[in-house]
DNA sequence: TTGAAAGCGCTAACAG
DNA sequence: CTGTTAGCGCTTTCAA
């Protein structure tokens, strides 16, 4: 391994007696140089294996090339999905990508807006930690574009892409009703965030429309137990526990409706163990549609969330923001998503939307 | 969003009449610098804002404070534990992280290391698109310190960490063969890559070991069909109908590994619709311990992968190297990890190492 | 078409 | 203790 200091433009212009930015203009193919100049200098670039440094570069252009992404957590299938899809895109559009992990610490999340702002980024995309927002709210103002991914302040006024997990849950339940539920119950993790509010909500409203009510609060939060590593998607092991209370107390109701897939192998580990049968005795539907969901017995009936197309609009509008496009309200964009009907919700009609 | 002009060292020297490179020491801590000044300083610096430019100070200290991640697919479970556990740690110990995504394309991955090499990483941790690492190896010899996650280049003088995966198979495999298995398969994606070649040879060694010639070659490759997203795990449709295909034929072993507990879905299935009981007519073994295969009907025999202990080890590695422990001899080192036996292969023995 | 000079924002040497 | 000078590697004036 040669320690070579790394070659400049200096070096170029040394060696080849011209002047540097005549071998800056040479390498960018700019008009204004010579064909045989151009020529020389190309060939003597490639000779001595010149590499642009993008710090410098960026440091004189004002751009870093750069967006930041700001995710809680990468084991997430969904937010995986999300971080291929926005690397991918945003490389298409010449853009590096820093990566930042919250998981879930507000501290971590505060510290990632200031690292952003020092390192310059053009624009962000955050899975903000909720509960307070200021520090993106700066971000935001201090001039750095930045739209927010799957969970929105309602309260501030940034640019926001997600899933619109009101329709989503209102239609899911709406299936489970129709297939014959007269009582419900919604199993969400413990985390103040909007897609968690937005779900029950919608959720809520299917009851309220079927004239459905119950004694207690249908919606039941499940203590996540502090995780060995956060670097963990969510615990069935959770769920499970929470679901053996339910059918131990008597409580079980006719059907059981889970925030994410993963609560629902806790789901359907306890309703088994107790004699049940799923999608006979006890209809199950989620979100997530990952991967292993169509694959378990019966298959889970789940709402898909696309990823893809998210991660893609996101990007898409954070570049229209770094354009200029600044000064327009923010957006605040909830994609549509299909429920995927399977066994575990018994009907079979179908993909309906 | 008032549009103005990021604040810096030179605009708190002006607005306090003091030069800019006491700011920049006062700022910085240094000691050469007075007490009152000092507090005037950053009572100025907190007044206006600053917040300071990492591009130009990674510029003239010559390290860009960052690590490069290169990775095929952050939707493998696997790696995006990597992700998650490399940031952590890199983050912990003042690095950036620079995150590229090559979704196993040749080209991308190419295109990765040139990246790295412009933005001046001070180091690199990568999944090698396989095939051809020269690209790799010349960024190495660029001197820009690198360590393979997960997949080696055997060839290539290169720091590696990852997991024994032979001695994983070996283990996994005699675990089955103790089970009563006489015939076995192992399912494989259909990859150019070292922990392929190295589970199959594991695999191969339990059953020489045991005596068990088989007819055709008991590795099967699985032609996964060219995924509508890249961004997503293993495919089990991919493995289900080729578990299909065998068990068609009548070729179906007492036991089948695959490569990954995403196959382990799609066999699961093909067996079942066959009328066959995994874990009492044909054992299963995997690979990753996901999240979901404790919870299949029966649980997944499968080897936890230690994905955290990798990414720390890689990170310290390559930390190591940075500091400028670079001339020692290429370091290849392959974690052993745990044989989690559940009811897929019927046997009952706790965990073994 | 080319070169000389200036500066992006910061730090490091050296004076004073 | 503080200011001046120099320079990281690059691009962009402006002259020549």
């Amino acid at each position: 391994m040669v320690e070579s200091r790394r070659v400049t433009l200096k070096d170029i212009a040394k060696s080849l007696g011209v002047s540097v930015n005549t071998v800056s203009r040479a390498l960018a193919d700019k008009d204004s140089v010579g064909e045989d100049t151009r020529a020389r200098i190309k060939a003597e670039a490639a000779r001595l294996g010149y590499v642009p440094n993008s710090m410098a570069r960026s440091l004189v252009l004002g751009s870093a090339m750069t967006l930041g992404l700001v995710i809680t957590n990468p084991s997430n299938p969904f937010y995986a999905q999300l971080i291929s899809t926005i690397e991918q895109r945003g490389r298409t559009h010449g853009y590096s990508l820093m990566l930042l992990v919250t998981e879930e610490s507000p501290e971590v999340d505060r510290r990632a807006a200031d690292t952003l702002l020092r390192w310059g980024v053009d624009g962000a995309l955050v899975v903000p930690v909720q509960g307070e927002g200021e520090h993106w709210a700066r971000l935001s103002e201090s001039g750095v574009p930045m739209v927010c991914l799957n969970r929105d302040f309602p309260s501030l006024d940034l640019d926001f892409v997600g899933v619109d997990y009101h329709h989503a849950a209102l239609q899911a339940t709406r299936h489970l009703i129709e297939g014959g539920a007269r009582s419900l119950c919604l199993l969400e993790e413990d985390l103040p965030i909007s897609p968690v509010a937005e779900r029950s909500a919608g959720f809520r409203q299917a009851l309220a429309e079927a004239g459905i009510e119950s004694s207690g609060d249908p919606v039941i939060s499940v203590p996540t137990r502090r995780r060995e590593s956060l670097a963990l998607p969510w615990e069935p092991a959770d769920a499970y526990r929470l679901a053996q209370d339910i059918v131990d107390r008597g409580d079980l109701p006719d059907a059981v409706m889970v925030g994410n897939d993963y609560f629902a192998l806790g789901v359907y580990r306890a309703l088994t163990e107790a004699g049940l049968r799923v999608g006979d005795d006890v209809l199950v539907g989620g979100f997530g549609d990952h991967p292993f969901s169509a694959y378990l017995s019966p298959g889970l009936t789940t709402v898909r969330l696309p990823a893809a197309e998210i991660g893609t609009a996101a990007v898409d509008l954070l570049l229209q923001r770094i354009k200029g496009d600044g000064d327009t309200a923010a957006e605040k964009r909830r994609e549509r998503c299909d429920l995927v009907v399977r066994a575990s919700s018994r009907a079979s009609k179908g993909t309906m939307t």
